[in-house]
DNA sequence: CTTTGTATTAACAAAATTGTTAAATAAATT
DNA sequence: AATTTATTTAACAATTTTGTTAATACAAAG
């Protein structure tokens, strides 16, 4: 077969081990059942692989480089003023989830609870997460001296963000009963669940007047 | 052996598999693995409970149960007005989580995720939930009438709580590096993010001054 | 002390799952 | 066209994992 016929197979190899792994995670995924979802013969999914955790170490890299650009990108909006960074931060992350809905789980069931992989994203984070947080607690400081917003620890106020956007659709299937109704237009449901979200941190942040 | 051995063996099968199942899931636990931690022959564990998933469900069960009696103790206290209720609320919430800090992510991962078992825990949160609302979203309207509160969705106002108490928990290695020298003192940042939760929650509740 | 039922072990069996390999096929290159 | 290289298949092998069973030990009851 040609060259790209070739790499479609790979590829379709690829796009079905993506589903499975981020739905099943590594345990639960079979590597007969991605190559059925691909077409192909489990024996080709070992020929462009070799072993299933080589495969898996493809999806994980590609969705570790996925998530450290999201994070830089919906933080790196520096030039505004801190509460209008806040907004489009929270907006951009929460944006970014809502794209790639399974992602969360996934990254905190197989990559971050895996002591292998751990490491190397926990230092990805770690450089990333620490000039943010100095730069951010900066600049909380500097508005807190003027009186725009009250004091806060910068770290807390991240874990707050990420604990509104990332929980909602961890949570999918738990909140479903607790939202009812509200559930019924999804579009609908995401959208008011960002602004809900920016609220909340946004009075959080807001001085009593 | 006497009943009173037998008893001890089936119970240390059963904590050994919850610390299995609870860590590992189901798809990454192995019989023989709970067997060994329980110090017994595998074929013991298949002799009290015949199959890996039936000892899962025996897990499953009395973790559900857990679960539900929580969420009515720790929504029970409506003699008290809104805002106090939903103080003490979040507090008792966050508590339970952190003297379960497991229990989240195995909610989410073995029960929600799996078809079968989703019906069951759907059903009984369902229950909960709407008597839950429904009176917590008339004691904020009413509240909201005299002025006390801002007025909000309820069902929105839950999802926060929920977001916030539980997150720290599932997210526990992704935070550590944000977090640093926070984390150092695990008891004290405990307390400092439930307070912190509270807090979050209180300011999008109370009318602005 | 014998009988009865329960607990325990070791060895075995079945199935699932990952991985290999040799042979066949197709494509690309010269 | 001939040669070389890459792709594909089918059959097989190894291992892991769950589950069974027959034989044995043990405790309790009559």
């Amino acid at each position: 077969m040609s060259r790209k016929e070739k790499q479609n197979k790979e590829k379709e190899i690829l796009e079905a081990a993506e589903r499975e792994f981020l739905v099943k995670g590594y345990d639960g995924a079979r590597t007969t059942s991605i190559a059925q979802a691909a077409g192909v013969t489990h024996a080709m999914l070992h020929y462009y692989f070799r072993t299933k955790e080589k495969l898996f170490e493809r999806i994980v890299d590609e969705k570790v480089r996925l998530m450290s650009q999201s994070f830089q990108t919906a933080l790196g909006a520096d030039s505004q003023p801190i509460v209008e960074r806040l907004r489009s931060g929270i907006a951009l992350h929460f944006d970014f989830i809502a794209a790639n809905p399974e992602l969360p789980r996934f990254a905190i069931n197989e990559i971050f609870s895996r002591p292998e992989r751990y490491q190397m994203m926990h230092d990805r984070i770690d450089i990333i997460a620490k000039s943010l947080y100095t730069n951010l607690q900066y600049e909380i400081d500097k508005a807190a001296e003027r009186g725009e917003i009250r004091p806060i620890d910068g770290r807390m106020l991240l874990l707050s963000i990420m604990s509104l956007n990332i929980f909602t659709f961890i949570a999918t299937p738990f909140i479903e009963p607790i939202l009812g109704n509200l559930m019924e237009d999804k579009e609908r449901f995401l959208a008011e669940r960002k602004a809900e979200n920016i609220e909340t941190i946004m009075c959080r942040i807001k001085t009593d007047k």
